[in-house]
DNA sequence: AATGTTATGTACGGTAACGCACATAAGTAA
DNA sequence: TTACTTATGTGCGTTACCGTACATAACATT
């Protein structure tokens, strides 16, 4: 079964949550595994769980009609997915896809609204945390607009570094691609330029990445400005 | 004094509000004007008021470092502006500018706040419309993304145009670059083509839309996308 | 009418990223 | 080893958009 004193620690919010609520939420809490490639949701589709992630990252995906796509903003065990569910939308156009494969809770969509409708601390964090993704979402949007295609390689890079242990990642260039909604030729060559400065070392779906302050000073304002703006609304939640 | 006849009419949000959520409301809501141009916050400062605009128009624009700019969303008489206050993070990091003078009424933060608390009601029609916006804003960084001038040109006529009377548009070609976050000289190009194709009429600061199906012809699906999105989520809000 | 200001038009070299085609190399399976 | 698949490298013409500079035209001011 779930080992609960371990429970609460590998979820930035569920370590927010107080205690009262907890004891709550605790019995509806399930595992769920996060196999690479695992689609959680897609548009417009209704969601019947909220995903908390410990180690997995989940990235959410907008896919226009012509097949290109775009990443919107990038989840890990800081946060949770399936806003939509307390937003009262139900459903979002984003497709939510499993970027890099790891552990995670869920949570029934009627137990959150539960919830979500008579506590108000739980509702306050759930809201603090939509206002990041907001964040992070209008930040993609600018960064999509004015930056290089080597700046958003980086921010990319430390965004997902941020959600997982250690320096490395498993990832082609191809599904980079895909987040950026660039080429796969453009990650390529970004690549080269910051492995040619020593950043990071990239072979065959894996990068390690060498010099973290650098890779901060190649990155373009976004990540930082994102990060900022987790660490001010969700205080206690991040640094595990 | 404020015509209580008219009042609920004038926004759409008003409108779906619930009798006796309204009734309390009603005392607080204060007339403000909007003239162009006008900055109703700027990046993290906290706001004290939520807007409801009726005939006015709010851009929702992001300024990166080095001075330049993009809309990340545009707020009129469907919406209101100041999600942050009840989302709990009090600031965002965004600068809300009038991008088109009217009226508007506008509401204490506190006095929304302890509404928004105790009724469901109200709490449920503002988070279905911060989905809605979190669509736009999604919306907006995919366009960045893949879309050309021209196609975000339309969809940018377009969403203004759904937030005022008649066809005609008062706007330079200066200010839809800073909105597209583009140069002045790219929104030139944009408008000549469309005007040439009949479906404008630009004239020192006034646009005239005289096709408007062929605009939406020309417009990439986001402007379909973010506008059925609005229709789901506030159904009976929009059309006035 | 003369002048200044603001909005728009035009031109041109530069560049980031694209689409496409194909080469190479690193793993994988037989 | 051999063959196959997958990931990455490379080249090249094309395009959309940029930065800059300057011209024109409409309106405003006196």
């Amino acid at each position: 079964m779930i080992d609960e004193v371990k429970l609460k620690d590998q979820n930035g919010l569920f370590r927010s949550i107080s205690e009262d609520t907890w004891r709550k939420l605790l019995p509806h809490i399930e595992e769920f595994d996060m196999p690479l490639g695992l689609v959680l949701s897609d548009s417009g589709c209704s969601q019947s769980y909220l995903y908390f992630p410990t180690n997995a990252i989940v990235s959410l995906l907008y896919n226009l009609e012509n097949g290109s796509s775009a990443e919107i903003a990038v989840v890990g065990y800081e946060g949770c997915f399936g806003v939509s569910i307390f937003l009262g939308g139900q459903s979002t156009l984003t497709t939510a896809v499993v970027q890099s494969a790891g552990k995670s809770y869920r949570i029934k969509a009627s137990v959150i609204m539960e919830e979500f409708n008579n506590s108000s601390p739980l509702r306050n964090l759930l809201l603090r945390y939509t206002q990041a993704v907001i964040t992070q979402t209008t930040q993609t949007a600018v960064c999509n607009r004015h930056h290089t295609i080597d700046q958003q390689f980086c921010r990319w890079l430390l965004l997902s570094l941020d959600r997982l242990d250690g320096n490395e990642l498993v990832m082609t260039q191809e599904l980079i691609a895909n987040m950026l909604g660039v080429r796969r030729e453009g990650v390529t060559e970004a690549a080269h330029k910051i492995q040619a400065e020593g950043i990071i070392k990239y072979t065959r779906g894996h990068i390690s990445v060498l010099n973290r302050p650098m890779l901060e000073k190649r990155a373009c304002e976004c990540y930082h400005v994102v990060k900022d703006e987790y660490d001010r609304l969700l205080p206690h939640t991040l640094a595990i």
